[in-house]
DNA sequence: ACCTGAACACCGTTCAAGT
DNA sequence: ACCTGAACACCGTTCAAGT
């Protein structure tokens, strides 16, 4: 049977989870589909597509907060899911990261987040400004968890990150946010 | 002359200035340099190395603000001239934040950073999740311009990011966290 | 001590040619 | 429409051998 674009972008996605970014490689996934690399092309014009598809279809896993919760809480889990989706994935904030840049409100996920900042009374002109400090607060912990992670794994000397600790960190950080934007 | 690792590094961060994270490759460094790839390794253990130290250069050239100032003050002061001189340096997010993860306290500047928001009063316990949230700020706000500018270069669809609204979008986040922060 | 030459095991991307 | 084979122009890193 022919390849699907859907299929690439799946074998991509498990790619990425099982062994990182440096795996990823148009090559790796190419062996990995039984195809020539060339093949590849034919369904997506080159690896930065390739990326940001990635990118949404890890978003798109992320489940939106149930209604009838007060916007900050319901912001709060919204973040707080976010980021425990993505330290699951080696790499996700660098890749979910170019994925945002380009399209920011691609994904459902995102643009909830958005609607939350909304109705957290937040001025329309500050609007995206907090979505976006809430993101980049999302990918930096990720990101820094992460990295501390591998150092750890090459230097014997560092002791590696607490998950525990990481996400109590990311909520004390999510807080200061919220007590700034509520007054 | 003999080279030496000064050298080496100085060389990076002019490649890096110049031209971006994707020429900043150890082969091309050596050509810039005038001897063959395997020379660099002499002076450095590896690329990734040679990163940390590329991110602690750019880190050195930003000045500290002066004393006497009210700490928030201070503070906003050092997260902008942080940014600024961040994003004139392409990909400078992600090699910064590659250090970052590794050495948090290595250069005077993200030093003095963790020490000023000490200076505003937060509770010991909050005072790195706090720095982290605006170094995340920083780093996330100076990849999204660039790769925002990457985009609207690939794409005539899209508008390039105006430098003065990224500025001012940056304190907006800035003055969240420190109102946050601030009860 | 410091560097070259040459190799090893890779990359992303293109494109004529095949089915 | 979809894919292969083969090539092009690269990578990071190692290491014997030279000076």
């Amino acid at each position: 049977m022919a390849l699907s674009r859907e299929q690439v972008v799946a074998t991509a996605v498990d790619l990425l989870r099982r062994y990182g970014l440096g795996d990823l490689t148009m090559r790796r996934l190419a062996r990995e589909l039984g195809v020539a690399p060339g093949a590849l092309y034919w369904h997506v014009a080159n690896k930065q597509e390739l990326l940001v598809e990635v990118a949404d279809a890890l978003l798109a896993e992320i489940a939106v907060p149930p209604p009838g919760q007060p916007p900050e809480e319901a912001l709060a889990g919204l973040a707080v899911s976010l980021r425990e989706a993505l330290v699951q994935v080696p790499d996700a904030a660098d890749v979910v990261g170019l994925a945002y840049a380009v399209e920011p409100g691609a994904t459902r996920a995102l643009r909830e987040l958005a609607r939350l900042v909304h109705d957290t009374g937040v001025p329309a002109s500050e609007r995206d400004k907090v979505a976006a400090l809430v993101v980049h607060h999302v990918l930096g912990s990720v990101a820094g968890e992460q990295n501390r992670g591998l150092a750890a794994r090459a230097d014997p000397e560092l002791s590696p990150p607490d998950p525990a600790g990481e996400a109590k960190a990311f909520e004390v950080g999510l807080a200061v946010i919220l007590r700034g934007v509520t007054r």
